[in-house]
DNA sequence: CGTCGGTCGTAC
DNA sequence: GACGTACGACCGACGT
């Protein structure tokens, strides 16, 4: 005998509410309420994990009246609206349900209830089981011996025997129980002071609501309860109509149209991923199928050079390197993984420390074999952070040519305000692949290993696995970047930019040691000294550096005047604005300062620099990165070298340490109001314009503007606050901030601001025209074509909208600021080669190139940047570099 | 002992 | 609340 089919009949409209009501508060980082979808997904994923169905239906009510309301204008009628944070997450819901490829079922005039009854009737005639899915307690009057119910949420199972053993009625009366009882929820009157555990009674006492009717004079020594009965009759029979729910509703279904198909895993994971689903989604994501994967360990001369042909007649690949270290200048290489195709790769070990059986090829062969293929720039290049293994192999002595392409780039360029744009997320992202983890096959905290002492097949894996899904997420992501209209932005910016990069970073920078080393015990002895003072005049030891402590010594012991709260509000803020108001009225807040200075400058670059180092070349090797800021920008880690102290006296002391080698000096070439100028260009503001173009100090020009002053009578004093307000409009400041640094009135500070936009209305209109234009699209743009997306410009939060209105004109101009840099650095770089120049591209910071060249070179250098730089690229209003050159990084700039 | 958020300070 | 973009030292809470 075969056991009967079962068939899943889920009350989607009564989940909704639980699913709701159940989880508090979910919703997307930008702010898209989720909890029901999230409560709703996790009950049909727990239905499917424990009961594998293979017919099943979700069932809706449909808005609008339904045969109830005709019986009863009242019906539902006390029910409020639904939420509308519930009522938003319906469409969701909807997709959820259909990427999981369960059918959804409504109808016009019916409810949820009447449809579950009408196809578990169905069910039942073609010989299945039912299982309501539900927690409604209505639906009890459909249980029988082929139907039962199932509360996911509370996880129990109501059945014939249940209902009878603890309610003492069969299923069907429950109907009449309901007729007596009423539902509030619903409106249905029922009888005056009969609950729903009277009403059971009654029922199990008389058996239904004739009966009932028939005996009621068996109740009279209750009189109340007598009283109440006798004179609902009518409403009682009305109510057990409403609660009834209709089993034949006019369907054509047959049990067949409920037969499940496998989900949409795509799209399923594709909405989680969407809705920050992150658990559900490691649930959806592909489970590499190894049968599908091949990848090979190459060791043999023959198939090495067998496979340096492929690779040169397929014309386009992906590679990895794998090596001892996470920095490049540092990393020796251990093996390299090649892929050309889908689901292939190819692991050549090179330096593993035990290969056990495996004989790894000599690195002569290596080099042999490979450069022909790797330094062919014809053949083209496919990485993620590929800058890394350019290096990498550059130190192993090939040099990569013909890179095309960056999986790590192209991700970032689609989405350049996330972070982690490491191969696991793209893999993640395009695929629902789950990597294998470096930790998984390196082990993790003090177990770890390196690389090079993992064993050769488990190096395989990881390595090809690599090389195959950069492989993959190319195909995939070079669509996605002609598709998004960045292939420009890709191939002649960031694409050419990477080796540019990859030779700074190998160049490096000289530092003087020593001098680092005299100005650390220089600041050590006065801090030293500061912290004793600092001791005495708190009367007692604590840790300066602890801001919290520092707080209850300043505003708790010694009842100085609060200022500010810190920003999370966890306590008082003692930052430098706070201690300089402070500094007055006594001596501690003064010491405080002094000791942040000099224990600044001390433990973030006169030590930390020291330790940076590099051991062979005595340089300091930054890593600039390509693919963190927002709006286009480089930055640099390891140590930063874009924040080092030029301001203040004693900061310009570590800036002095930066020198040239022998016979050289270091040269800074300087775009003067390089965002002034964009935003001359991009809004067309015809003062601003015309004051570039007569080569004006811009500063000056913006006092005459806003005070309305005659150039003869400009102080100093007016021309610096003119350029804080110059740096406030490209930063988009308010009134409130202005005022506090220039320390004048908040309405002062606003009149400025108005005089500005009046002067220079083209600057004003530019700001409106593209916030509303981000408000359109969502999206900001630079001169290159650079996208930054701000779905917050749209926001209901003023704070977070103003946060994005902000960005979108902040990030025209200093994006398109970093555009033009790096296509200068990428010109510079050609032009020195194609000059056969000594002079080294060193550094960038933002609108500044360093370079360290022979003496001799100077002009020449001065000569070719000049050019370069100031004709990058056309403007509406000139382009102006500024030199300077020395024997410290500081005489430089 | 490692991770992570908070606070502060440096640059453009 | 209140000015855009970064990196990193240090503290302290929290989890293993």
């Amino acid at each position: 005998m075969t056991l009967p089919q079962k068939i899943f009949l889920i009350d989607g409209s009564a989940f909704l509410y639980r699913a709701f009501h159940a989880i508090r508060n979910l919703s997307t980082s930008k702010g898209k309420p989720t909890n029901a979808t999230f409560g709703f997904a996790r009950i049909l994923l727990k239905l499917f994990k424990e009961n594998t169905p293979v017919h099943a239906a979700v069932l809706f009510d449909v808005k609008g009246p339904t045969f109830r309301h005709k019986m009863y204008d009242q019906y539902k009628a006390n029910r409020p609206p639904m939420p509308e944070e519930l009522a938003a997450q319906i469409p969701d819901i909807k997709r959820l349900i259909r990427a999981l490829n369960i059918p959804i079922m409504e109808k016009q005039g019916y409810e949820a209830d009447d449809l579950a009854g009408t196809y578990a009737r169905l069910a039942e005639e073609e010989g299945f089981d039912v299982v309501m899915v539900t927690g409604d307690k209505d639906f009890i009057q459909l249980v029988t011996d082929r139907c039962t119910l199932w509360d996911p949420m509370k996880d129990t199972v109501q059945d014939v025997g249940r209902i009878k053993a603890e309610m003492g009625i069969e299923p069907k009366q429950f109907i009449d129980v309901l007729g007596l009882a009423g539902d509030t929820s619903d409106n249905i009157p029922g009888v005056a002071g009969v609950g729903p555990k009277t009403a059971t009674e009654l029922i199990a006492r008389f058996g239904s609501i004739e009966t009932l009717y028939d005996n009621l004079d068996s109740l009279k020594t209750k009189r109340k309860l007598h009283e109440n009965l006798s004179r609902s009759r009518d409403l009682v029979l009305l109510s057990r109509k409403l609660a009834t729910i209709d089993r034949f509703v006019p369907v054509t279904e047959t049990m067949e149209d409920f037969r499940l198909i496998p989900y949409n895993t795509q799209e399923a994971f594709a909405l989680f991923q969407e809705l920050e689903f992150n658990t559900l989604m490691a649930e959806f994501a592909k489970k590499p199928d190894p049968s599908e994967k091949i990848y090979k360990l190459i060791t043999n001369l023959k198939e090495l050079e067998k496979l340096a042909h492929v690779l040169e007649n397929k014309g386009i690949f992906a590679l990895d390197t794998e090596t001892t270290s996470k920095d490049p200048t540092r990393a020796g290489l251990v093996g390299i993984s090649f892929s050309y195709m889908e689901n292939q790769g190819f692991y050549i070990p090179v330096g593993h420390t035990s290969p056990g059986e495996v004989e790894q090829p000599a690195k002569e062969d290596i080099l042999r074999i490979f450069r022909p293929v790797l330094e062919n720039p014809e053949v083209k290049k496919v990485g993620q952070n590929i800058k890394y293994d350019y290096i990498v192999l550059s130190r192993f002595g090939l040099t990569l040519r013909g890179i095309s392409f960056d999986t790590m780039i192209a991700s970032y360029l689609l989405n350049p305000s996330t972070r982690g744009h490491s191969l696991d997320n793209i893999a993640m992202t395009l695929f629902g692949h789950k990597t294998i983890s470096y930790e998984e096959v390196t082990g993790k905290g003090k177990n770890q290993i390196g690389f090079q002492d993992v064993p050769i097949p488990e190096a395989v894996n990881y390595a090809c696995e690599d090389a195959d899904l950069t492989f993959m997420a190319y195909q995939a992501l070079k669509k996605s970047i002609q598709d998004n209209g960045l292939s420009d932005l890709m191939d002649t910016i960031e694409i050419p930019l990477i080796q540019v990069l990859a030779k700074m970073e190998m160049e490096g920078i000289r530092v003087d040691g020593p001098a680092l080393k005299q100005l650390s015990e220089t600041f050590d002895r006065e801090l030293k000294q500061l912290e004793q003072e600092i001791y005495i005049l708190a009367g007692e030891e604590f840790n300066i550096n602890s801001s919290q402590q520092l707080g209850a010594i300043l505003f708790e012991k010694l009842k100085l005047a609060t200022g500010k709260k810190t920003k999370m509000k966890t306590g008082y803020s003692t930052d430098v604005e706070v201690l300089t108001k402070l500094a007055p009225t006594h001596e501690l807040p003064a010491k405080l300062l002094r000791y942040r200075t000099l224990d600044k400058l001390k433990s973030t670059y006169a030590d930390a620099l020291q330790e940076l180092v590099h051991t062979d070349t005595g340089r300091i090797h930054t890593s600039f990165n390509q693919t963190i800021a927002a709006t286009g920008r480089l930055s640099s880690s390891n140590p930063n070298l874009q924040n080092i102290p030029i301001r203040k006296e004693e900061g310009k002391r570590i800036r002095q340490a930066f020198i040239p080698k022998e016979g050289h000096i270091l040269m800074s070439a300087d775009y003067s109001q390089i965002e002034l100028r964009i935003l001359a260009h991009c809004a067309e503001d015809e003062i601003l314009m015309e004051a570039f173009k007569n080569g004006e100090d811009i500063h000056t020009r913006t006092a005459r503007e806003v005070f309305q002053v005659l150039p003869e009578f400009i102080t100093d004093d007016l021309r610096s606050q003119a350029k804080a307000i110059n740096f406030g409009i490209v930063y988009g400041m308010s009134g409130f901030r202005l005022a506090n640094d220039l320390n004048i009135s908040r309405k002062m500070a606003t009149a400025y601001i108005d005089n500005y936009f009046k002067r220079y209305s083209g600057v004003k209109k530019f700001i409106d025209a593209t916030i509303e234009n981000t408000r359109k699209t969502c999206e900001t743009s630079t001169l290159f074509g650079r996208k930054r997306r701000l779905d917050d410009i749209n926001s209901a939060n003023a704070n977070v909208r103003g946060f994005a209105e902000r960005a979108a004109v902040n990030t025209p101009i200093q994006g398109s600021a970093a555009d033009l840099i790096k296509l200068a650095m990428i010109k510079l770089d050609e032009a020195l080669q194609k000059h056969q120049m000594a002079a080294k591209m060193l550094l960038s910071v933002h609108d500044e190139i360093i370079f360290e060249c022979p003496v001799e070179e100077k002009d020449r250098l001065t000569a070719l940047a000049k050019d370069i730089m100031e004709h990058v690229h056309p403007l509406k209003v000139p382009l102006k570099v500024n030199f300077g050159s020395g024997q410290n990084w500081a005489e430089a700039h």
